[in-house]
RNA sequence: GAGUCGUUAGCUCAGGCGGUAGAGCACCGGACUUUUAAUCCGGGUGUCCUGGGUUCGAAUCCCAGACGACUCACCA
């Protein structure tokens, strides 16, 4: 039967059940549980074969299978922890109450009962319903029950229907929620404030995106989709917040792929008095809390395993570079030379690079996807680096390190720039960029500059990537497995 | 943005070297008081992604397009 079929004789079974019965089942506004479905599975593990279990239960969930039989049935309830068999019989339920759930309640329909748990012949803890009320109905058909809802499309475009075919996907986004608990409880302990700044701002900074463009009509304002927490973040560490973070939704108007969504979750950290080797402890704290929280160190991420026990590997972009791409930066001394060096490798140069720049992208080109382990890169030059802390020992490098793993970045960190005649001179630097035609340079801040002026203290600022977080710790290869509603081009009309 | 692959019933999928489409589940009707992918009897429900072309005839071949997945590029 076509679906729109199946719709309307859905609709007039719902109109008969109204009619011939007097029951609307958008009526019922609650159901009060005694137990859910894992807990009933809990608590009555202990009964035997044909034992039946004295206590009464009240739980509700989902139809997921039905199998009626003549004066028996049976149907498999699911809720939003587990599933359980429940048995409706003829002599317990009555005449009334048994005909009543024969003729009307569907596949996909909402149940709430009263019975008590018994163990069936074959071994099955049920519960053997005494009563019930059709607490909801559906009115379209469910997936198939055994293969479940494979098209990925539809599984993104109407997640609703994923979460409710497929445990596995429910199980993956309460995973995410126990994560970012795990998070959020660690940074209590450690006494950081969460806030919230803002997502829509006249400049997009804090880091090196094209943002989303929009337009607030009262003010007659063109505006931007945050790309970063970073600016208003320091912003409080200059007004005495001490310790604080955020988590929330960052916007970049780029690409997307397996990696990529247009809207991730970004959480960023900033400690007054503490340097980036705090944030780098901090930071193996937060992925070891989030690791421990939901099946421990040792993850299998498609087939590799990666071993979440800190410390860290700790490399310098250099060291890196020497080793995966055979490239000496220390035997560098020149742009020329390392110019001569990338284009050996296979970068391509157009002539005005400084060896900065191009030690970053050979370490992007060769390094990077050899990072499965958890690796601290440490030390990126100032030039890719506008608003890190420079390395007095040598000042064309940062104090900076990005946590990889499995050959992605997961983390950011420095110590955060707070000369602001230094941050004025790099702001310059990135507008001539900008000037040039580099659309993802960092805005000029004035603001941001003003503040600095005003005296931030030693901060140590870190950034979480935890959608990829997420996909480590749940074994998934899409960020859109781990983003509930993820972006889709609209269907065609 | 480029390449590769995919799109057939509500779902999971077959099939179709060009002759008007099938299975299982779901669904509808019936039987059945311990089933669990229940079983048994009866029922086949479709814009074969869209548009165009070739052809006597296109779901199949060709072209264009939509959407998606993957790989690559940009990016976190």
């Amino acid at each position: 039967m076509p679906e729109e079929e199946i719709l309307a004789a859905r609709k007039e079974k719902l109109r008969r059940l109204r009619e011939e019965e007097g029951y609307d089942p958008y009526r019922p506004e609650r159901f009060e549980r005694s137990a859910h479905l894992a807990e009933i599975k809990r608590r009555f593990d202990s009964l035997t074969v044909d034992q039946h279990g004295t206590e009464k239960l009240t739980t509700a969930g989902r139809v997921m299978a039905l199998r009626k039989h003549g004066k028996a049935s049976f149907i498999t309830l699911e809720d939003e922890g587990d599933r359980m068999q429940l048995y409706f019989q003829f002599d317990a339920l009555g005449e009334e109450a048994y005909t009543f759930f024969k003729k009307w309640v569907d596949v996909g329909d909402f149940l709430g009962v009263e019975g008590h748990p018994f163990r069936t012949s074959r071994g099955e803890l049920s519960v053997q319903v005494e009563s019930f009320s059709l607490l909801s109905k559906a009115l379209r058909p469910m997936p198939e029950k055994w293969h479940g809802l494979k098209d990925v499309e539809v599984r993104y475009r109407q997640r609703y229907v994923d979460l409710l075919a497929n445990r596995g996907v429910r199980d993956t986004f309460r995973k995410r929620a126990t994560i970012m608990a795990a998070i959020r409880a660690l940074m209590t302990r450690t006494g950081s404030l969460e806030v919230d700044t803002p997502i829509l701002s006249h400049l997009a900074g804090g880091a090196n995106a094209r943002p989303f463009v929009t337009f607030h009509n009262a003010l007659g304002l063109q505006m931007y989709m945050r790309i970063a927490t970073e600016l208003y973040l320091k912003r409080l560490i200059v007004g005495m917040m001490g310790r604080v973070y955020e988590i929330g939704k960052n916007f970049r108007n780029e690409g997307v792929d397996t990696m990529h969504n247009p809207e991730f979750t970004a959480m960023e950290v900033y400690w007054a008095y503490a340097d980036y080797e705090d944030m780098m402890t901090l930071c193996e704290n937060i992925v070891v809390a989030a690791a421990d929280s939901v099946g421990g160190r040792t993850v299998t991420y498609q087939g590799k395993e990666i071993s979440l026990h800190p410390p860290f590997r700790r490399a310098t972009m250099k060291e890196l570079v020497k080793e995966h791409a055979g490239v000496d930066f220390d035997a560098i001394t020149t742009d020329e030379e390392a110019r001569r060096a990338a284009r050996a490798k296979g970068i391509p140069v157009e002539g005005h690079e400084s060896r900065f720049l191009l030690l970053a992208k050979l370490f992007e080109e060769y390094g990077e996807k050899h990072l499965i382990q958890p690796t601290f890169v440490l030390q990126h030059p100032v030039e890719i680096s506008p608003l890190a802390k420079r390395n007095p020992e040598a000042p064309d490098y940062t104090n900076r390190f990005e946590l990889f793993i499995n050959g992605s970045e997961v983390a950011n960190a420095f110590s955060e720039l707070n000369d602001p005649l230094d941050q004025e001179e790099r702001f310059r630097d990135q507008q001539r960029k900008k000037d040039a035609g580099d659309e993802e340079s960092h805005p000029f801040d004035e603001d941001f500059v003003t503040a600095l002026e005003y005296g931030l203290p030693p901060t140590g600022g870190l950034g979480v990537g935890i959608d990829r977080l997420v996909m480590f710790l749940t074994d998934s290869r899409s960020i859109r497995d781990v983003i509930l509603f993820p972006a889709m081009r609209p269907r065609e009309a």
